[in-house]
DNA sequence: CCTATATAGATGCATTTGCATGTATATTTA
DNA sequence: TAAATATACATGCAAATGCATCTATATAGG
């Protein structure tokens, strides 16, 4: 579980939760289950692509001209590396992005969204913007978002984006 | 989107997101990724079977020996019906619950958990509640474990549970 | 009572996912 | 620099999932 660096002794307690604990946990799924479903069935419902896609459009496109590797989209979008492959696969074949042979590796690919692909993000987000609005925006205050955002931020590990 | 019941003319404006409310729903999606992960690997692990199946045997063990219907099970854990059909079937197969012919309706199965299927669960839990405590209970103090709670079920709609 | 419709549950088929492994190139080490 | 190891990405195969549809029974309407 960690080096221990001296003799001590270590003894975990690892207990079991309160009531309260638990229905927060339930809740976090519930929460996360029906936003997720009702963004994604939005999508569908418009004859988009799922959400995934939406995901690896904007990574790519913040990462402009010189494109991503597929290793560092597999990082940022925390996929494992064959969802990333394929993912990139079916986007690619739907010409929404292209792979290029990296020139400094000869193993690698450099993954670039094209134009159309920078369309199709922006028309993904008229209805997916909205629908965060839906879930989230309008069912909390502003200070209740702010409140929300930093206990969620405390069950998150690393990098807090 | 809702019966309108006068001659008035509604008309929405469902505006985008400020960053705030996008970054808490993009916190929830890594927080319940995150602490999923944790969960199911912690089940696959010690050899468990994942937690849909104990979610499956803990309601149907509430239900105690009138055992519930498939329909029931669908609605309670929010399955699709053919999910449960099979979620049925396979923890059937390793004769954690039996399916006997419902009295009442011919078309219907009562599915009730056996003992075997109660001593499962249990040993889940040993593995499962624990887990729950070090993904929100041991990250937030009582108070903070309230208002998460309380928050996320403004996100809920429907039965608060 | 007979017909039409609704509900409970199962299942065939196509798609998706996960795991393990394969191929190719890069890096390290001796 | 040759051999061993690590990294990047692809892919075969099995299991899981989603959709549509099927069978069987129940209920409603004439």
């Amino acid at each position: 579980m960690f080096a221990c660096q001296c003799k001590c002794i270590y003894i975990f307690f690892m207990t079991y939760p309160t009531d309260e604990t638990v229905q927060t946990w339930i809740r976090l799924i519930r929460a996360y289950n029906q936003s997720m479903s009702e963004i994604e069935q939005a999508l569908s419902d418009s004859d988009f692509p799922p959400l995934s896609w939406y995901d690896m459009l904007l990574e790519l496109e913040r990462a402009g001209n010189k494109g991503l590797r597929q290793y560092e989209l597999e990082r940022a979008l925390l996929l494992k590396q064959y969802s990333v492959s394929r993912l990139v696969e079916k986007i690619e074949k739907k010409q929404y992005l292209k792979r290029e042979a990296s020139k400094d590796d000869g193993r690698g690919k450099v993954i670039i969204i094209t134009e159309k692909g920078k369309d199709l993000r922006q028309r993904m987000w008229h209805i997916y913007g909205p629908k965060i609005e839906a879930v989230i925006g309008q069912k909390l205050s502003p200070e209740e978002c702010r409140e929300l955002n930093s206990l969620l931020g405390n069950l998150i590990s690393e990098p807090h984006n």
